[in-house]
DNA sequence: CCTTTGTTTAACCAGATGGTTAAATCATGT
DNA sequence: ACATGATTTAACCATCTGGTTAAACAAAGG
Protein backbone atom coordinates (compact mmCIF):
# COMPACT_ATOMS: atom_id res chain seq x y z
CA UNK A 1 0.00 0.00 0.00
CA UNK A 2 1.35 3.38 -0.60
CA UNK A 3 -1.51 5.75 1.44
CA UNK A 4 0.00 6.90 4.37
CA UNK A 5 -3.17 6.33 6.24
CA UNK A 6 -6.59 5.03 4.69
CA UNK A 7 -7.40 6.64 1.29
CA UNK A 8 -11.30 6.50 2.28
CA UNK A 9 -11.33 8.36 5.76
CA UNK A 10 -9.14 10.47 4.03
CA UNK A 11 -11.73 11.21 0.92
CA UNK A 12 -14.75 11.63 3.75
CA UNK A 13 -12.68 13.90 5.72
CA UNK A 14 -12.42 16.05 3.00
CA UNK A 15 -15.89 15.88 1.52
CA UNK A 16 -16.82 16.66 5.02
CA UNK A 17 -15.16 20.10 4.99
CA UNK A 18 -15.90 21.14 1.51
CA UNK A 19 -19.90 20.24 1.26
CA UNK A 20 -20.20 21.41 4.62
CA UNK A 21 -18.94 25.00 3.20
CA UNK A 22 -20.05 25.11 -0.13
CA UNK A 23 -23.07 22.85 -0.25
CA UNK A 24 -24.08 20.15 -2.47
CA UNK A 25 -24.56 22.48 -5.25
CA UNK A 26 -21.14 24.60 -4.78
CA UNK A 27 -18.93 21.79 -3.91
CA UNK A 28 -16.70 20.44 -6.67
CA UNK A 29 -15.22 17.31 -6.95
CA UNK A 30 -11.99 18.46 -7.79
CA UNK A 31 -12.01 21.47 -4.69
CA UNK A 32 -12.44 17.73 -2.55
CA UNK A 33 -9.81 16.19 -4.01
CA UNK A 34 -7.42 18.55 -3.60
CA UNK A 35 -7.99 19.20 -0.03
CA UNK A 36 -7.48 15.60 -0.18
CA UNK A 37 -4.39 15.72 -1.67
CA UNK A 38 -5.60 13.28 -4.01
CA UNK A 39 -6.35 12.77 -7.89
CA UNK A 40 -9.72 13.43 -8.82
CA UNK A 41 -10.47 10.40 -10.20
CA UNK A 42 -9.70 8.30 -6.72
CA UNK A 43 -12.69 10.30 -5.44
CA UNK A 44 -15.06 7.83 -8.26
CA UNK A 45 -12.88 5.06 -7.40
CA UNK A 46 -13.62 4.82 -3.93
CA UNK A 47 -17.64 6.54 -3.70
CA UNK A 48 -18.94 6.42 -7.55
CA UNK A 49 -20.58 9.51 -7.47
CA UNK A 50 -21.15 12.99 -6.26
CA UNK A 51 -24.15 12.56 -5.08
CA UNK A 52 -22.95 9.31 -2.84
CA UNK A 53 -20.20 10.98 -1.39
CA UNK A 54 -22.37 13.37 -0.33
CA UNK A 55 -25.34 11.36 0.97
CA UNK A 56 -22.71 10.18 3.52
CA UNK A 57 -21.22 13.48 4.47
CA UNK A 58 -24.86 14.23 4.99
CA UNK A 59 -26.05 11.60 6.85
CA UNK A 60 -23.40 11.79 9.47
CA UNK A 61 -23.95 15.53 9.56
CA UNK A 62 -27.78 15.28 10.20
CA UNK A 63 -27.31 12.40 12.80
CA UNK A 64 -25.02 14.88 14.52
CA UNK A 65 -27.03 17.52 14.43
CA UNK A 66 -30.62 15.98 15.60
CA UNK A 67 -28.81 12.96 17.26
CA UNK A 68 -27.45 14.47 20.25
CA UNK A 69 -30.69 15.09 21.97
CA UNK A 70 -31.83 11.72 22.25
CA UNK A 71 -28.46 11.18 24.86
CA UNK A 72 -29.76 12.99 27.76
CA UNK A 73 -33.67 12.88 27.06
CA UNK A 74 -34.09 9.29 27.48
CA UNK A 75 -32.54 9.46 31.12
CA UNK A 76 -34.09 9.38 34.39
CA UNK A 77 -34.29 13.13 35.99
CA UNK A 78 -36.60 15.68 37.57
CA UNK A 79 -38.05 17.70 34.16
CA UNK A 80 -37.06 20.84 35.09
CA UNK A 81 -32.63 19.31 35.68
CA UNK A 82 -33.82 17.25 32.31
CA UNK A 83 -34.35 20.51 30.20
CA UNK A 84 -31.52 21.92 31.58
CA UNK A 85 -29.07 19.51 31.08
CA UNK A 86 -30.56 19.19 27.06
CA UNK A 87 -30.35 22.28 26.69
CA UNK A 88 -26.50 23.10 27.94
CA UNK A 89 -25.09 19.77 25.86
CA UNK A 90 -27.27 20.53 23.32
CA UNK A 91 -25.34 23.91 23.12
CA UNK A 92 -22.41 22.48 23.98
CA UNK A 93 -22.79 19.79 21.10
CA UNK A 94 -23.66 22.09 18.71
CA UNK A 95 -20.81 24.31 19.30
CA UNK A 96 -18.02 21.48 18.68
CA UNK A 97 -18.97 21.64 14.46
CA UNK A 98 -21.11 25.37 14.28
CA UNK A 99 -20.95 25.19 10.71
CA UNK A 100 -23.07 21.78 10.78
CA UNK A 101 -26.79 23.08 11.69
CA UNK A 102 -27.17 25.63 8.45
CA UNK A 103 -25.90 23.15 6.03
CA UNK A 104 -28.26 20.60 7.33
CA UNK A 105 -31.03 22.97 7.20
CA UNK A 106 -30.16 24.48 3.68
CA UNK A 107 -29.75 20.86 1.89
CA UNK A 108 -32.97 19.98 3.55
CA UNK A 109 -34.74 22.85 2.32
CA UNK A 110 -33.63 21.71 -1.21
CA UNK A 111 -34.72 18.18 -1.06
CA UNK A 112 -37.38 18.25 1.71
CA UNK A 113 -38.26 14.18 -0.03
CA UNK A 114 -34.76 12.99 0.84
CA UNK A 115 -35.06 13.36 4.25
CA UNK A 116 -38.52 12.36 5.12
CA UNK A 117 -37.55 8.42 5.64
CA UNK A 118 -34.30 9.46 7.14
CA UNK A 119 -36.16 11.04 9.89
CA UNK A 120 -37.84 8.32 11.75
CA UNK A 121 -35.26 5.92 11.13
CA UNK A 122 -32.91 8.24 13.58
CA UNK A 123 -31.88 6.81 17.10
CA UNK A 124 -33.17 9.51 18.68
CA UNK A 125 -36.71 9.71 17.69
CA UNK A 126 -37.89 7.12 19.98
CA UNK A 127 -36.73 9.55 22.94
CA UNK A 128 -38.25 12.53 21.67
CA UNK A 129 -41.52 10.68 21.44
CA UNK A 130 -41.00 9.45 24.92
CA UNK A 131 -39.93 12.78 26.08
CA UNK A 132 -42.84 14.26 24.28
CA UNK A 133 -45.33 12.22 26.48
CA UNK A 134 -43.76 13.32 30.19
CA UNK A 135 -44.60 16.80 28.90
CA UNK A 136 -47.98 15.96 28.55
CA UNK A 137 -48.11 14.23 31.45
CA UNK A 138 -46.75 16.85 34.11
CA UNK A 139 -48.89 19.28 32.56
CA UNK A 140 -51.88 17.07 34.03
CA UNK A 141 -50.26 16.86 37.12
CA UNK A 142 -49.88 20.23 37.62
CA UNK A 143 -46.26 19.78 37.59
CA UNK A 144 -45.95 22.31 35.03
CA UNK A 145 -48.16 24.54 32.68
CA UNK A 146 -50.24 22.71 30.66
CA UNK A 147 -47.89 22.93 26.88
CA UNK A 148 -48.25 21.60 23.00
CA UNK A 149 -44.80 19.52 23.53
CA UNK A 150 -44.34 20.01 19.54
CA UNK A 151 -44.16 24.19 20.29
CA UNK A 152 -42.09 23.24 23.60
CA UNK A 153 -39.83 21.24 21.74
CA UNK A 154 -39.56 23.88 19.33
CA UNK A 155 -38.70 26.53 20.79
CA UNK A 156 -35.92 25.00 22.67
CA UNK A 157 -34.51 23.81 19.37
CA UNK A 158 -35.03 27.46 17.99
CA UNK A 159 -33.22 28.80 20.78
CA UNK A 160 -30.23 26.55 20.64
CA UNK A 161 -29.69 26.16 17.00
CA UNK A 162 -30.52 29.75 15.61
CA UNK A 163 -27.27 31.50 16.77
CA UNK A 164 -25.38 29.16 15.17
CA UNK A 165 -27.10 29.50 11.93
CA UNK A 166 -27.71 33.61 12.08
CA UNK A 167 -23.91 33.65 13.25
CA UNK A 168 -22.57 36.04 10.65
CA UNK A 169 -25.77 38.22 11.20
CA UNK A 170 -25.14 38.67 14.75
CA UNK A 171 -21.38 39.45 14.30
CA UNK A 172 -22.43 41.51 12.03
CA UNK A 173 -24.74 43.38 14.16
CA UNK A 174 -23.58 43.37 18.02
CA UNK A 175 -20.65 42.15 18.27
CA UNK A 176 -17.11 42.27 16.73
CA UNK A 177 -15.24 38.94 17.77
CA UNK A 178 -15.35 35.61 18.09
CA UNK A 179 -14.04 36.05 21.56
CA UNK A 180 -17.72 37.96 21.98
CA UNK A 181 -19.48 35.20 20.09
CA UNK A 182 -18.62 32.69 22.30
CA UNK A 183 -19.19 34.35 25.42
CA UNK A 184 -22.82 35.09 24.04
CA UNK A 185 -23.29 31.31 23.32
CA UNK A 186 -21.64 30.26 26.98
CA UNK A 187 -24.17 32.61 28.06
CA UNK A 188 -27.05 30.94 26.59
CA UNK A 189 -26.14 27.51 28.06
CA UNK A 190 -28.16 28.72 31.30
CA UNK A 191 -30.33 31.30 29.63
CA UNK A 192 -32.10 29.07 27.93
CA UNK A 193 -32.98 27.20 30.64
CA UNK A 194 -34.11 30.20 32.48
CA UNK A 195 -36.46 31.20 29.33
CA UNK A 196 -38.33 27.59 29.34
CA UNK A 197 -38.85 26.65 32.77
CA UNK A 198 -39.90 30.25 33.75
CA UNK A 199 -42.76 29.97 31.00
CA UNK A 200 -43.30 26.44 32.03
CA UNK A 201 -43.77 27.62 35.89
CA UNK A 202 -47.70 27.01 36.96
CA UNK B 1 -41.82 47.96 -28.11
CA UNK B 2 -42.50 44.03 -27.92
CA UNK B 3 -42.60 43.95 -24.37
CA UNK B 4 -45.98 42.72 -22.93
CA UNK B 5 -44.73 44.24 -19.71
CA UNK B 6 -41.79 45.84 -18.01
CA UNK B 7 -38.81 43.05 -19.15
CA UNK B 8 -37.19 44.36 -16.34
CA UNK B 9 -39.50 43.48 -13.62
CA UNK B 10 -40.34 40.44 -15.52
CA UNK B 11 -36.51 39.26 -14.91
CA UNK B 12 -36.00 39.93 -11.32
CA UNK B 13 -39.79 38.20 -10.25
CA UNK B 14 -37.88 35.28 -12.17
CA UNK B 15 -34.57 35.66 -10.79
CA UNK B 16 -36.07 35.84 -7.24
CA UNK B 17 -38.00 32.51 -7.48
CA UNK B 18 -34.92 30.51 -9.05
CA UNK B 19 -32.08 31.99 -6.48
CA UNK B 20 -34.72 31.35 -3.53
CA UNK B 21 -35.46 28.37 -4.38
CA UNK B 22 -32.31 26.95 -5.45
CA UNK B 23 -29.36 30.02 -3.93
CA UNK B 24 -26.59 31.20 -5.82
CA UNK B 25 -24.60 27.74 -6.88
CA UNK B 26 -27.55 25.67 -8.23
CA UNK B 27 -29.53 28.75 -9.81
CA UNK B 28 -28.84 28.45 -13.65
CA UNK B 29 -28.82 31.34 -15.81
CA UNK B 30 -31.51 29.61 -18.62
CA UNK B 31 -33.56 28.51 -15.42
CA UNK B 32 -34.08 32.07 -14.73
CA UNK B 33 -34.64 32.82 -18.84
CA UNK B 34 -36.97 30.05 -19.18
CA UNK B 35 -38.98 31.12 -15.81
CA UNK B 36 -39.16 34.48 -17.57
CA UNK B 37 -40.45 33.45 -20.84
CA UNK B 38 -37.15 34.79 -22.46
CA UNK B 39 -34.17 34.42 -24.18
CA UNK B 40 -30.88 33.71 -21.92
CA UNK B 41 -29.15 36.80 -23.66
CA UNK B 42 -31.49 39.01 -22.48
CA UNK B 43 -30.78 38.56 -18.48
CA UNK B 44 -26.95 40.36 -19.57
CA UNK B 45 -28.75 43.16 -21.47
CA UNK B 46 -30.77 44.03 -18.15
CA UNK B 47 -28.50 42.52 -15.67
CA UNK B 48 -24.49 42.35 -16.80
CA UNK B 49 -23.93 39.01 -14.98
CA UNK B 50 -25.38 36.87 -12.20
CA UNK B 51 -23.78 38.13 -9.75
CA UNK B 52 -25.37 41.49 -10.62
CA UNK B 53 -28.91 39.98 -10.57
CA UNK B 54 -28.19 37.81 -7.73
CA UNK B 55 -27.52 41.25 -5.60
CA UNK B 56 -30.31 43.13 -6.29
CA UNK B 57 -32.53 39.74 -5.54
CA UNK B 58 -30.72 38.97 -2.14
CA UNK B 59 -30.83 42.70 -1.23
CA UNK B 60 -34.73 42.86 -1.15
CA UNK B 61 -34.68 39.83 0.47
CA UNK B 62 -32.44 41.13 2.83
CA UNK B 63 -34.29 44.15 3.66
CA UNK B 64 -37.51 41.79 3.48
CA UNK B 65 -36.46 39.40 6.27
CA UNK B 66 -34.83 42.06 9.01
CA UNK B 67 -36.46 45.51 7.75
CA UNK B 68 -39.98 44.53 8.78
CA UNK B 69 -38.50 44.38 12.24
CA UNK B 70 -38.41 48.38 12.38
CA UNK B 71 -41.39 49.38 11.97
CA UNK B 72 -43.35 47.87 14.74
CA UNK B 73 -39.99 48.94 17.34
CA UNK B 74 -40.19 52.52 17.28
CA UNK B 75 -43.94 52.84 18.05
CA UNK B 76 -44.44 54.07 21.53
CA UNK B 77 -46.22 51.70 23.31
CA UNK B 78 -46.37 49.14 26.48
CA UNK B 79 -42.59 47.45 26.81
CA UNK B 80 -45.14 43.70 26.71
CA UNK B 81 -47.79 45.06 24.53
CA UNK B 82 -44.76 45.95 21.76
CA UNK B 83 -43.24 42.64 22.62
CA UNK B 84 -46.29 41.03 21.87
CA UNK B 85 -46.93 43.34 18.78
CA UNK B 86 -43.94 42.26 17.64
CA UNK B 87 -43.79 38.90 17.59
CA UNK B 88 -47.23 38.59 15.97
CA UNK B 89 -46.55 40.82 13.08
CA UNK B 90 -43.06 39.52 12.43
CA UNK B 91 -44.07 35.77 12.45
CA UNK B 92 -47.04 37.15 10.19
CA UNK B 93 -44.58 39.12 7.64
CA UNK B 94 -42.20 35.89 7.55
CA UNK B 95 -45.38 33.58 6.90
CA UNK B 96 -46.10 35.72 3.68
CA UNK B 97 -42.63 34.79 1.88
CA UNK B 98 -41.50 31.22 4.21
CA UNK B 99 -38.80 30.48 2.15
CA UNK B 100 -36.52 33.92 2.68
CA UNK B 101 -35.20 32.83 5.61
CA UNK B 102 -33.34 30.24 4.62
CA UNK B 103 -32.16 31.77 1.53
CA UNK B 104 -30.60 34.72 3.01
CA UNK B 105 -28.96 33.37 6.23
CA UNK B 106 -27.77 30.19 4.19
CA UNK B 107 -25.98 33.24 1.32
CA UNK B 108 -24.93 34.89 4.36
CA UNK B 109 -23.20 32.21 5.76
CA UNK B 110 -21.52 31.61 2.30
CA UNK B 111 -20.09 34.89 2.08
CA UNK B 112 -20.10 36.47 5.49
CA UNK B 113 -18.06 39.17 4.34
CA UNK B 114 -20.57 40.53 1.93
CA UNK B 115 -23.20 41.57 4.22
CA UNK B 116 -21.21 43.47 7.05
CA UNK B 117 -21.55 46.95 5.40
CA UNK B 118 -25.13 46.08 4.11
CA UNK B 119 -26.43 45.40 8.01
CA UNK B 120 -25.78 48.81 9.35
CA UNK B 121 -27.30 50.70 6.75
CA UNK B 122 -30.65 48.56 6.86
CA UNK B 123 -33.14 50.89 8.25
CA UNK B 124 -34.17 48.93 10.39
CA UNK B 125 -30.80 49.27 12.29
CA UNK B 126 -31.55 52.47 14.61
CA UNK B 127 -34.79 51.28 16.01
CA UNK B 128 -33.30 48.01 17.04
CA UNK B 129 -30.49 50.01 19.09
CA UNK B 130 -33.58 51.95 20.36
CA UNK B 131 -35.91 49.40 20.94
CA UNK B 132 -32.28 47.96 23.41
CA UNK B 133 -31.99 50.99 24.90
CA UNK B 134 -35.33 50.66 26.29
CA UNK B 135 -34.80 47.54 27.63
CA UNK B 136 -32.35 48.07 29.44
CA UNK B 137 -34.03 50.92 31.13
CA UNK B 138 -36.63 48.82 31.80
CA UNK B 139 -34.53 45.89 33.25
CA UNK B 140 -33.21 49.02 35.76
CA UNK B 141 -36.80 50.34 36.38
CA UNK B 142 -37.95 47.44 37.44
CA UNK B 143 -40.66 46.98 34.94
CA UNK B 144 -39.20 43.75 33.54
CA UNK B 145 -36.31 41.81 35.04
CA UNK B 146 -32.69 42.85 33.72
CA UNK B 147 -31.93 40.65 31.18
CA UNK B 148 -28.87 41.48 27.93
CA UNK B 149 -30.82 42.62 25.46
CA UNK B 150 -28.61 41.13 22.59
CA UNK B 151 -29.92 37.92 24.15
CA UNK B 152 -33.42 39.07 24.34
CA UNK B 153 -33.48 39.83 20.51
CA UNK B 154 -32.21 36.63 19.68
CA UNK B 155 -34.93 34.58 21.67
CA UNK B 156 -37.25 36.84 20.32
CA UNK B 157 -35.66 36.39 16.52
CA UNK B 158 -34.97 32.41 16.87
CA UNK B 159 -38.29 31.55 18.26
CA UNK B 160 -40.05 33.63 14.86
CA UNK B 161 -37.79 32.95 12.21
CA UNK B 162 -36.16 29.02 13.52
CA UNK B 163 -39.65 27.04 12.57
CA UNK B 164 -39.74 28.23 8.72
CA UNK B 165 -36.02 27.45 8.36
CA UNK B 166 -36.54 24.31 9.53
CA UNK B 167 -40.15 23.50 8.30
CA UNK B 168 -39.24 20.22 6.53
CA UNK B 169 -37.79 18.82 9.45
CA UNK B 170 -40.54 19.96 11.57
CA UNK B 171 -43.12 18.99 8.55
CA UNK B 172 -41.02 15.17 8.96
CA UNK B 173 -41.01 14.31 12.47
CA UNK B 174 -44.40 16.06 13.52
CA UNK B 175 -46.81 16.52 11.31
CA UNK B 176 -48.36 15.35 8.39
CA UNK B 177 -49.44 18.58 6.22
CA UNK B 178 -49.05 22.06 5.31
CA UNK B 179 -52.66 22.79 7.07
CA UNK B 180 -50.88 21.65 10.60
CA UNK B 181 -48.04 23.54 9.62
CA UNK B 182 -50.22 26.51 8.92
CA UNK B 183 -52.08 26.15 12.36
CA UNK B 184 -48.62 25.61 14.54
CA UNK B 185 -47.20 29.38 13.12
CA UNK B 186 -50.43 30.81 14.00
CA UNK B 187 -50.36 29.40 17.55
CA UNK B 188 -46.93 30.68 17.69
CA UNK B 189 -48.03 34.06 17.27
CA UNK B 190 -49.36 34.26 20.90
CA UNK B 191 -47.38 31.96 22.18
CA UNK B 192 -43.91 33.06 21.83
CA UNK B 193 -45.00 36.52 22.80
CA UNK B 194 -45.80 34.25 26.33
CA UNK B 195 -42.58 32.93 26.44
CA UNK B 196 -40.58 35.86 26.39
CA UNK B 197 -43.09 37.87 28.90
CA UNK B 198 -43.32 35.56 31.10
CA UNK B 199 -39.18 35.07 30.74
CA UNK B 200 -38.87 39.00 31.56
CA UNK B 201 -41.45 39.43 34.33
CA UNK B 202 -39.24 40.76 37.50
C1' DC C 1 -39.41 56.45 -46.39
C1' DC C 2 -35.32 56.40 -43.76
C1' DT C 3 -32.48 56.90 -39.86
C1' DT C 4 -31.76 56.17 -35.11
C1' DT C 5 -32.31 54.06 -30.91
C1' DG C 6 -33.69 50.53 -27.99
C1' DT C 7 -35.05 45.50 -27.73
C1' DT C 8 -34.89 40.56 -28.92
C1' DT C 9 -33.12 36.44 -30.97
C1' DA C 10 -30.11 32.57 -32.51
C1' DA C 11 -25.73 30.96 -32.81
C1' DC C 12 -21.58 30.64 -30.79
C1' DC C 13 -17.45 30.36 -27.34
C1' DA C 14 -14.16 29.30 -23.67
C1' DG C 15 -13.73 27.39 -19.50
C1' DA C 16 -15.50 24.53 -15.87
C1' DT C 17 -17.36 20.21 -14.22
C1' DG C 18 -18.61 15.41 -13.24
C1' DG C 19 -17.17 11.35 -14.83
C1' DT C 20 -14.35 7.61 -17.59
C1' DT C 21 -10.43 4.86 -19.20
C1' DA C 22 -6.31 2.54 -19.83
C1' DA C 23 -2.07 2.10 -18.26
C1' DA C 24 1.22 2.27 -14.33
C1' DT C 25 2.42 1.23 -9.56
C1' DC C 26 2.28 -1.20 -5.35
C1' DA C 27 1.61 -4.95 -1.89
C1' DT C 28 1.21 -9.62 -1.06
C1' DG C 29 0.90 -14.53 -1.29
C1' DT C 30 3.13 -18.39 -3.74
C1' DA D 1 10.80 -13.81 -9.12
C1' DC D 2 6.16 -13.79 -10.54
C1' DA D 3 1.27 -13.69 -10.76
C1' DT D 4 -2.65 -11.39 -8.81
C1' DG D 5 -5.55 -8.06 -7.12
C1' DA D 6 -5.98 -3.53 -5.22
C1' DT D 7 -4.60 1.32 -5.67
C1' DT D 8 -3.10 5.49 -8.10
C1' DT D 9 -2.19 8.47 -11.96
C1' DA D 10 -2.58 11.26 -16.24
C1' DA D 11 -5.05 12.05 -20.13
C1' DC D 12 -9.35 12.39 -21.95
C1' DC D 13 -14.57 13.21 -22.84
C1' DA D 14 -19.31 14.96 -23.07
C1' DT D 15 -21.99 18.16 -21.21
C1' DC D 16 -23.12 22.25 -18.83
C1' DT D 17 -22.58 27.06 -17.81
C1' DG D 18 -21.97 31.99 -17.81
C1' DG D 19 -21.21 35.10 -21.12
C1' DT D 20 -20.62 37.30 -26.01
C1' DT D 21 -21.73 38.71 -30.74
C1' DA D 22 -23.78 39.99 -34.78
C1' DA D 23 -27.71 40.34 -36.96
C1' DA D 24 -32.88 40.91 -36.97
C1' DC D 25 -36.75 43.53 -35.41
C1' DA D 26 -39.57 47.23 -33.57
C1' DA D 27 -40.76 52.07 -32.51
C1' DA D 28 -40.44 56.88 -32.98
C1' DG D 29 -38.84 61.18 -35.04
C1' DG D 30 -37.59 63.60 -39.01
Amino acid sequence: MAQERNTEELIIEAAKKIFVKRGLAGARMQDIADEAGINKAMLHYYYRSKEKLFEIVFNEAFSKVLGRLGNILNQPMPLEEKIRTLVENYIANIAETPYLPIFVLNEINQQPEMMVKRVSSQPAFPDMMLFMKEIIEAGKKGIIREVSPVQLFLNIVSMCIFPFVARPLIQGIFLQDNVQFDMLIEERKKLVGDVIISWLKP
